[in-house]
Order: structure tokens, then C-alpha cells, then sequence
DNA sequence: TCATTTTTGTAGTGGTCGCTAAATTAACTC
DNA sequence: GAGTTAATTTAGCGACCACTACAAAAATGA
């Protein structure tokens, strides 16, 4: 984090950070190839210069607005405790966020830049990355319950941790098609029932 | 089908089923608004007005792209037989289908048109269904399941349709991240121990 | 006050978007 | 052959894209 004490020059008319969540909330909802910098003017209340001035390209506002999304909304896999529990509570929080009220439906990650461009395919390695990053935290997580005995020995946690990622990118697209919070809950409850058991 | 004898005017010098599977490959890997009129001339080795000629608009390619997708990439849920194998199958031949090499990666409805610009979300309205119907024919395959006992009577047929509607979603997202047929197929199979039992 | 620094609004830049008018070409019928 | 019909190529339409040069504006330090 680079701090700087401007003090010269005219001071900013606008709070960067409020700029940021208005900004990300358009992406959110309409994707980075969605969202014109025309969009983002009106969303913001900023003029084009301001923008660029302030973050430097659509593209890395994007990626700031995805970093500030991770941050501020992102369900998080509690990584102690009882890990039946941390998984159902991590896919109920999910289904509760990607159907909350005010925001836009879905995930911001999960379901982010699936189809774009091939000329502007860089954008979407960082949304690839952060899914790829959530699905191996996953994993981690259920090996080390195996490894604690607290999941039977033979479970496929690979496997398991990209039925958890489904789940969640699933919910995503549901929510988006208009699914409720309680049938993303009651989808979010079933599919826990595939849990392993020690039979 | 409106058939038409033409055999007045200056013939196709295309295979209009050739170029429609062409133009459908483009909208698969690079979605609606990825895809400009230049890429599906590249894609097609047409020119505009001959695109234009044969399908009227962007628009309506999509549209018929889509159809042609679902005619011959779709899987399908088989309507007879035990319902969990059905169900199972058609998890495992999607896993197959999404990681089929020589085809874009991922399901071309399931994924489709998430993140799309206001002005032209009209463009996103019919994937949107085309998902909301495939939930739709699981929910009742589901649910004739139940009424003939084969599944348990307290059987949530909705929040398990949307569970398997959810692990082809994920699937496809996946796919696209470069996920392996082997890695899908595990994935549908740990899904199907959420299979409701007796119990 | 005056020079300096930074942000602001104005007004564009070249490029690409989806799409099409106009002319040419290639088949037909008579 | 002449006339008709439709698909082709060429060329370019207005609109929007992401982005920026420029100068006015608003704060500072001297």
C-alpha cells in the first residue's frame, strides 16, 4: 500500500472508495465486456478523465472491483471446527449472498467471464485464477479432515471440493435466472447429503 | 420447415448447415457479445451480406446457433428406465460432452449470456429459459419418480433438480477453467451420493 | 500575489461495432 | 439471345468503443 500525502495540487472531488463499490456493482451485473466506460460514467458520477486518472483502465478498475468484491461480499470456508459444518455453512452463506437484496444476483467470480473475446481473453485469467484458487482451498481443507480422521480415508477430496465449487457456481447462475434464497438453500441443504459417510 | 424450390436467382455458394455449425462453434467458445459479425466471418468465410442474407441478424444466428446446439450437443435426460441411472448417465455424458476434444470447452446454454450488457439483455432471454426448461423436465422426471414410488415420497423434487442442474452448471464453468473428463466425470459421480435413499 | 501541482470538464482521437446500399455476378425462364 | 431473380463483392453508414490532449479550475507553497 502506497500512501502519499498530496497536499498540492486541486484535491479529488469524489471518495475513490465509493467510486470503486459503484464501479464493481456494474461489473457484477453486467460483466467487464457488459460494462462500457459510458456505463461506468453514470454509475460513478465520474467524467471519463477521473476514471483513467484514478485507476488507470477499464481493465485494472476491473480487477479492482473483483479484489474489492473477494474482499467486501466473498462467502469464506471457515478453516476450523467441525468441517461438515463449515462446508453446509459455506454454501448456505453463498446462497443467502448471491440472493441478497440490493446487490446484484449471483457471484461476481464464480460465474465471471466465461464467454468473452479472444482478443481481450487476458481479462479473463484472473477471475479463472481466484475460482481456481477457491476450489484448491477447498480441497485443502477436506484433505486435511481426512488426514484428521474427521473424513473417511478413501474420500476423493479433489472430487469432492469441485462438487462444492458446482454447487456454488450453480447457485450463481440460478440466482442470476431469478432463484430465491430459500430454493438456492434447499438446493444448497440437498447437496450436502452427498457428505461421506463412514459406511 | 418451409421448404422453398428457388431454382431462380443465383444459387448459395455455401453449405448454409455448414456455416450455421461454424457460426455455432464461434457463439460456444466466445459467447454473444464475444463474438463480432468480423469473428463469424473469419469463422464462416462469408461475407456480412451473405450472413445477413441467410439469417437475418446477429440476433437471430445466436438464436439459431442455440437451437442447433441444443439439437445436437445437448445431452438428455432419458424420460424411461430407473430414474437413477437416468440421472446418472446424464451427468456423465455431459462431463463427456463438456471435455470433448475438438469442441469449446463447457456447455454452450448453461453458461451462456450471464454477465450482458442492459441495452441488449433481450439477447440473454432465451438461454435463460432454455435453462429454466431443462430444470423444468428434471423436476417432472423427478417427480413422476415419487407418484410411482421409485424415489422416496418426502423427495424434494425441486431442490434435487436444481441440485442436478447446478452440477452441470458447475461442470461447464469448470470445463472452460480446463477441467479434465476425468476430473467432470468424478465430480458427477460424488454428486450422485446426494441420491436420496429410503433411510 | 504568483508560480506550481493535480483534478476537472470539454471535446475530441482512431478503431471497431452491427448493419446495409449499390453494383456486379450467376443462375434461372422465355 | 433477352429479361428476371437472387447471391455475391465492394464500400461505407452512423453509433459506440476505450481512451486522451487540452485547457480551465482549485488547491498548495513561496
Amino acid at each position: 500500500m502506497e500512501m502519499r500525502k498530496p497536499s498540492r495540487g486541486r484535491p479529488r472531488s469524489f471518495d475513490e472508495d465509493a467510486v470503486l463499490d459503484a464501479a464493481m456493482r456494474a461489473f457484477w451485473e453486467h460483466g467487464y465486456e457488459g460494462t462500457s466506460v459510458t456505463t461506468l460514467e453514470s454509475a460513478t458520477g465520474l467524467k471519463a478523465p477521473s476514471i483513467y486518472g484514478a485507476f488507470g483502465s477499464k481493465e485494472a478498475l476491473y480487477q479492482s472491483a473483483l479484489d474489492r468484491y473477494a474482499r467486501e461480499h466473498g462467502a469464506v470456508l471457515r478453516p476450523d471446527g467441525p468441517v461438515r459444518e463449515a462446508v453446509a455453512e459455506f454454501l448456505l452463506e453463498a446462497a443467502d449472498r448471491f440472493s441478497e437484496g440490493g446487490l446484484p444476483p449471483g457471484c461476481m467470480i464464480s460465474t465471471a467471464a466465461l464467454g468473452v473475446a479472444a482478443a481481450q481473453r487476458g481479462v479473463a485469467t484472473r477471475p479463472a485464477r481466484m475460482r481456481a484458487q477457491t476450489l484448491d482451498g477447498i480441497e485443502q481443507r477436506l484433505r486435511r479432515a481426512v488426514e484428521a480422521g474427521e473424513l473417511p480415508a478413501k474420500t476423493d477430496a479433489a472430487a469432492l471440493a469441485r462438487l462444492v465449487g458446482a454447487v456454488i457456481q450453480g447457485m450463481s447462475v440460478q440466482a442470476i435466472d431469478g432463484a430465491s434464497r430459500d430454493e438456492l438453500r434447499a438446493l444448497a441443504t440437498i447437496a450436502m447429503n452427498a457428505w461421506p459417510t463412514d459406511g
